[in-house]
DNA sequence: ATGGCCGGGAACCCCGGA
């Protein structure tokens, strides 16, 4: 079993080269961000005539998240139940027996801004439900753009980030409580080339530079990292004509328990 | 060459992203 996530920035836009890479790299479960798609602008004819499922939730300009799915979605919840919250972040479903949970983690702005606080509030209470459902589900995967660099080796310049989102000890602590639920970085399992990244800035030739962080994680409950063979970042949709400023990471399942 | 962004929505600039 394969699954995937990717921050698409726009599925308006970037709809081709899901199509494109979904064609090219068969997926079981594709996790999108940022479709910035009310429900009722999803492109749902199309994906579905490609032969998959999908679930979605969505607002106008901002956010939105899908789960793409070649087996059927059962068990859909949209948002966290335990905080409410206008801007639709967060989609889970069951599938294959795998609880999948799609995530897009606020930014968070600045340090001093009242979205840095919105983003630890809001970290606080995904802990309080992943929490509750890592113990409904043994087979529990978190997928998604968690705007956190988990350590310094995942950011390309240390001293530039200092004092800036994405890589404050507030941030990271928040990423190490579900961490503590048993939920492992499916990308660590494994050795990894030095300079790894999934997001980089469109300004200053930040990919062709590599200055980027690794901010879209895939985290496993032990049942599910025990059964994980790969973890890789395709940096190939990056170069692609238009591309979003994240890229695609993908996790491999071996055969998991009945 | 160390700097040259992108998408959406409402206008022809601003916001948000990371």
């Amino acid at each position: 079993m394969k699954l995937a996530t990717w921050n698409v920035n726009s599925l308006n836009v970037r709809l081709p080269h899901v199509m494109k890479w979904l064609e090219e790299n068969p997926t079981d479960v594709l996790c999108i961000q940022e479709t910035k798609l009310t429900d009722d602008k999803f492109p749902l004819a199309a994906i579905e005539a490609a032969g998959y499922h999908v679930a979605y939730t969505g607002q106008k300009t901002y956010n939105g998240v899908a789960i793409v799915s070649r087996l059927p979605i059962a068990d859909v919840v949209k948002n966290n139940p335990k905080y409410e919250d206008p801007q639709q972040r967060i989609l889970a479903a069951t599938i294959g027996g795998v609880r999948i949970v799609c995530a897009y983690v606020p930014n968070g702005q600045s340090i001093d801004s009242d979205k840095y606080e919105y983003k630890l509030g809001w970290l606080a209470a995904f802990h309080d439900w992943i929490k509750e459902e890592a113990a409904l589900h043994p087979q529990l995967a978190v997928l998604g753009d968690y705007n956190i660099a988990p350590e310094d080796r995942d950011v390309h310049d240390p001293a530039e980030w200092i004092g800036c989102t994405h890589v404050s000890p507030q941030e990271r602590a928040a990423l190490g409580t579900l961490h503590a639920l048993g939920l492992q970085d499916a990308y660590r399992l494994f050795e990894q080339p030095e300079k790894s990244f999934s997001w980089w800035d469109y300004r200053m030739m930040g990919f062709r530079r590599n200055r980027g962080l690794r901010i879209d994680l895939i985290l496993l409950s032990p049942v599910l990292a025990a059964a994980c063979s790969a973890c890789v970042i395709d940096r190939e949709p990056r170069k692609w004509e238009q591309p979003s400023d994240h890229t695609p990471v993908v996790a491999t399942l071996g055969p998991l328990p009945a």
